[in-house]
Formats: structure tokens, sequence, C-alpha cells
RNA sequence: GCACCCAUAGCUCAGCUGGAUAGAGCGCCACCCUCCGAAGGUGGAGGCCUCAGGUUCGAAUCCUGAUGGGUGCGCCA
């Protein structure tokens, strides 16, 4: 149930009546009038800006048309309609549509909220894809729990998902990976390791070294490069996304899919997705312009195989081959999107680090090429991430020596904050994580406060079954919400009555971090009406002697808690049951 | 030099894909603990939505340009 969308169907068809009673031309478009809350509740509960969208291509007075469109609202769910301002038609409902919110939600329990919205469609959400060459970083959680949190909304709107993670196993840098690996195996030997320059110095492979022993002894020592690269490279390699799976498991993230980058090597896939994009006359051998602006010392021209990525919206070629013919890392990336459109998505998400901007112009240039414009790519960049402890700025690295672990965030923070506060900012402008303040239990803090508002129904159903009221859903469910009618409580379910518009958009825009404001304010909403009824005593939940109005009350509060928790679990964060 | 992102209260940020008088938290000011949970609550002050044009019934939102900040820019993925 979605009532916006139900009121909008209602005010379209008052138009529709209109058209045939040649109040209004035929066959004007629609598609752009709204009805949605006005910011300003004097305006009513609902505003339509129909009669103003219509008015010049109908050639009449917006508020002209706006008089005999109120006239057509017959619907009983709307007690009034006004004009208003330059046109808006200002809808005043019934009360008993906000009391039958209360219903809907109960009756829905976790799936309210959940739509139909993106049915039959197949999306797919790559994100993470850190390379497999060390554990992951802070830099990865932010796009984990967006990607993460972005899949759930996604699927709770109706999509057929698949989370995927992109391995980055076939290029230079799981070689530079073996041979750190392979000097940690030495030193697992007793000798002495030469972490020389350029190879990955953390400590975490120390564990892989050992390892390694255990499963080939000695048998390694002073052999040539050549004849261990490949076995250590595969199994450092394995070892590592391990442990990125484990990492990524601490924080509540499941992936569908691992995508295997060398897997794509040797079998003729790069070659077929690359003659896909000759074929269609994009692949040549040129030279490309040198930067303008600051010349690279070592510049000189080379001739390369390039993709024409310019017919594209891309401001320059990209090459796909090295000039010693190799291919480039954009190659196999065309070669995966290719992929992905072959398994039949209907739309692709990337979740990428801010410092792969310069990408997405070529990226959306391959997609369009390869799909002819059927699939649509969104890659959502996640802004930087910075640590702070007490306004300091926060480093630790105990095990990985130069930087900061997902593990290191998620044993200070716990996954649940730490989910949270990724979702409370756009992935586009970069967060300040403070790990002091985002512990802190008070209103500043976020987590804190939507978990006490979870924490805090509960709570209230406690004390009302103490009281010996029957706080069963089904009792709940059949209260007589028509109870509730001051105006605090109505607007309380009004909010409620927000959430499954508020999933939809979110889920359009691809922006989960609205699910999480949404939620901090339905929060302060209900602890608003909980504190007035600390002078108000005829707003507190449980009415002593009247156990319907009791019942009633705490449907809503109930209602309440019914989003929160839904919300929470798109977000991929444990409601609490109490505070402690 | 070019591309992308960002610019909203003193600070940190929302702003529902163009709606009416631009919001929240922190900080500040004033009140409030006999009261279903006061590490809290209620109210208030605080704005040229960076600037200049444009689009239209209507712009913080879309377009162009400028300014300031971030990121990136051919054999690294």
């Amino acid at each position: 149930m979605n009532l916006f969308s139900d009121l909008r169907g209602v005010v379209l068809g008052a138009l529709e009546q209109m058209a045939v009673a040649g109040e209004l031309p035929a066959g004007l478009d629609t598609a752009n009038v709204t009805v949605e809350p006005p910011r300003d509740p004097a305006h009513g509960d609902m505003a339509t800006n129909a009669a103003m969208v219509l008015a010049k291509p109908a050639g009449l007075k917006p508020r002209e048309i706006a008089e005999k469109l109120a006239a057509r609202l017959t619907d009983p769910r709307i007690a009034a309609a006004e004009v208003a301002g330059p046109g808006f038609l200002n809808l005043r409902l019934a009360p008993s549509v906000w009391q039958g919110v209360i219903g809907a939600a109960l009756r829905a329990g976790a799936d309210f909220g959940r739509s139909r919205m993106g049915e039959g469609q197949k999306v797919n959400v790559e994100f993470v894809s850190a390379n497999p060459t060390g554990p992951m970083h802070v830099g990865h959680v932010r796009g984990a729990v967006f990607g993460d949190a972005l899949a759930n909304l996604l699927a709770f709107s109706g999509h057929e998902v698949t989370r995927e993670y992109y391995v980055n196993d076939g290029g230079a840098q799981v070689d530079v990976l073996a041979r750190s690996a392979y000097e940690r195996y030495r030193e697992a030997n007793g000798l002495e390791p030469a972490i020389r320059e350029g190879l990955y110095p953390g400590d975490y492979l120390i564990p892989v070294g050992e390892a390694l022993k255990a499963k080939y002894g000695d048998s390694l020592l002073d052999r040539p490069e050549e004849d261990w690269l490949a076995e250590i490279r595969d199994f450092a390699t394995e070892a590592m996304m391990a442990e990125i799976r484990h990492d990524l498991a601490a924080l509540g993230v499941r992936m569908d899919v691992y995508s295997s980058e060398k897997a794509l090597y040797g079998t003729g896939r790069i070659e077929a997705a690359i003659e896909r994009l000759r074929a269609a006359g994009l692949i040549y051998r040129g030279v490309l312009e040198p930067p303008k602006g600051k010349l690279p010392d070592d510049w000189e021209e080379r001739e390369q195989t390039l993709f024409r990525a310019t017919a594209h919206g891309d401001d320059v070629d990209r090459p796909i081959q090295k000039s010693d013919g190799a291919w480039t890392y954009f190659a196999p990336d065309i070669a995966y999107h290719w992929d992905k459109i072959e398994r039949g998505f209907d739309q692709l998400i990337d979740v990428f680090g801010a410092d792969h901007g310069g990408y997405v112009k070529r990226m959306n240039a391959a997609v369009k090429a390869l799909s002819n414009g059927r699939v649509p790519l969104d890659i959502k960049l996640i802004q930087l991430v910075k640590l702070y402890k007490n306004g300091e700025p926060f480093k630790m690295s105990k095990r990985a020596g130069t930087f900061v672990t997902l593990r290191d965030v998620v044993e200070e923070a716990g996954a649940d904050v730490t989910r949270f506060i990724m979702l409370t900012r756009k992935n586009d402008a970069a967060l300040d994580f403070d790990f002091a303040r985002v512990l802190e239990q008070s209103k500043d803090n976020p987590v804190w406060y939507v978990q006490y508002a979870s924490a805090r129904v509960n709570s209230v159903l406690r004390r009302a079954a103490e009281a010996g009221i029957d706080v069963s859903d089904a009792a709940l469910l059949a209260a007589d919400h028509g109870r509730i009618t001051h105006p605090a409580e109505l607007d309380l379910a009004r909010k409620v009555a927000e959430w499954p518009r508020l999933v939809e958009h979110a889920a359009r825009a691809h922006e989960p971090h609205r699910v999480a404001f949404f939620l901090y304010d339905l929060a302060s909403d209900l602890h608003s009406l909980w504190n007035r009824g600390n002078d108000d005593p005829a707003l507190r939940f449980v009415q002593d002697g009247d156990p319907a109005t009791s019942q009633a009350k705490i449907a809503l509060v109930r209602a309440v808690g019914v989003v929160i928790s839904g919300g929470l679990a798109i977000l991929g964060v444990t409601p609490a049951e109490e505070m402690r």
C-alpha cells in the first residue's frame, strides 16, 4: 500500500473525467503531476500541482483547472480540497486515512514498504572489489556498506538483485603479492626475508608464509621465480580472499557472486568483447595526444590499440592494449561488463571509490557500446572517510603496517554503528567518522537515537503487558485505531505513511542514505510524542483504566517500531531490544 | 590544461529528481527534573542557499559562465 501513489491515481482519474467532459483537452501529458505532502502542514495533508502543470498545454488558467478538479475529487478519503497559491490544490484527508495506516503497517509487518516497483528488473550491484593483495582497509568499508544497503533497498523494492565482487586477480599486483608472500615463506623457513621496495610489507603475509611452508616444506627455496610464481600467486590470492570474505562477514556483508578477472584471460572472452566493439567500428590503432598542461617527463608518442570512447561521451579515446600488445586493465573490465550484460541484467550498478572518478565515462561508454544502449550503468562514487578519535586523526596499523583495516574499524565501533554512520551521508560527500562520537549515547549520535527509539517501542509494549493489556499482534491489529485522534498522534501516523514512498524514492535514486535520515526523523517524532506525554497525560501510550485506547495508541507505537526495524534491516543494522 | 564531484545557519550536514514562508543536530540564549526511562525536554535567536546570467507560472534544485575546495588524467589495477 502506498497512499501517495493511490491518491495520485485518484487525481489522474479525475483529470481523465475532466478530459471526457471537455473541461480539459484530451491527451495531456500528466507525467509531471505530483501528489505530495506539502512542506508546510498548514497547507493540508497532500498537495497536487496538476493545475499548474497542465495550465499551459491546456491553455487555461491554473486556478480555474484546480477549481474544476476539486469538484471531481469525490474519493471518500479526501475530506476537503481547496485551491491555494498560484494553483496548488491542497487536499485534507480524513483522519481515517491515517488511522488506517496503522493497520496497514501492522498487517504487513516486516514487509511494510516493500514494493513491486522493480518487478522483473534484474540488477547487478558490483561493490567492494578490493584487490586481493591484503586485508580490506577503511577505504573499502564505506563502499561495502553502501553497496550492501543499496542491494537491500533494491531487493525491498522488488528488484532481483545480484551482489557481486570483481576479484582483480589478473594484474601485476598479484605477482607482487606472490613475491611478497615468497619472502615470508623464506622467513618461515628461517631465512632473512628481503622485503624490497615495491613489495607488500604488511605482517598479514607472515601467516601466509607459514602456511606455504606447511604445504611445500623447503621445496621452493632457491628456485627461480618461474618455478613458483603461479602457484604461490594462487595460494596467496586465495588466502587474501579468505581474509576479505571474513572481514565482509564481520561487517554483515554477503556476496552472491565472486567474479575472477584472471578467469577472463586465455579463454577468448576478452577478445570476444573487444571484437564486439570492433564490429561496431570502435576499435582502431592510433596515437593519443599528450595531456595538455603538465606533460609527463617520459612522454613519448606510442601507437596503441584504442577504444573510441569519444563516440559515447568520453573526452578522449582509451587504450585497451599496451604498446607491447598486452591488455591494459581496461580490457578485462570491458569483458567483465560484457559478461554481466550477457548474463541478462537489465541494470548495472558499480560502486567505486572516488579516486576512480576518471574511470566513469569510459566505462559508461563501453557499456553503452556493448549493450547498444539497452543496459544502463550507474557508477556510484564513494567519497573518502576520515577517521578521528576525539577529534584527533585516527591511526591504527597493527597488522597492515601502513593503513587502518576494516577489521580495526569494526572492532573499535561494532558493525551496527559502522554501518549506520557510513550511511548518514550522501555517497558523493566526504564523511568524518569519529569513534568517540559514534559510541556516545546522546542525541547527537544518530545510531544511538534510532536504536533508542526501537528500544523504547519494546519498552512500551513491555510496560503495557505488565499493566495487563493484550499487546499481541492480533490484538493491536484488531484495536480501534479510530481512537487515535490527537493531532500529534496523527502526525506520527502521517510519518509512518511516508515510509513506502520514501523507500521508492530512495531506491529509484540509488540513495540508501535517505533511509537513515528518515529513520532519524521518525525516531525523533516518536521521542517527541513520548516527551509530550510528560506534560499531557492524555498523550501517554498506556492509559490507566482504558485498555481500548491504550491498545490503539500502542498499535501506533508498534507501527513506528515496524518501520524502524524494517528500515534498519535495509541498512543492515540490528534493532536494539533494550538500551543498557 | 582537461574531466568529474562538492559549495545551504558559527560548525557538521539534510532538502523527497522544479513547488508555497529553506530544515535537523551541535554550539549559543531562555526556561524545565515529584511527571509511562532527564547521559534528557520545551522554546528562541541565527540564511544574499558562493557569485553573475539564463530556462518558466515557480529555481537551493535544471542550463551557461566565474570563484573556491576535493579527486583523477597513455605501458597501475
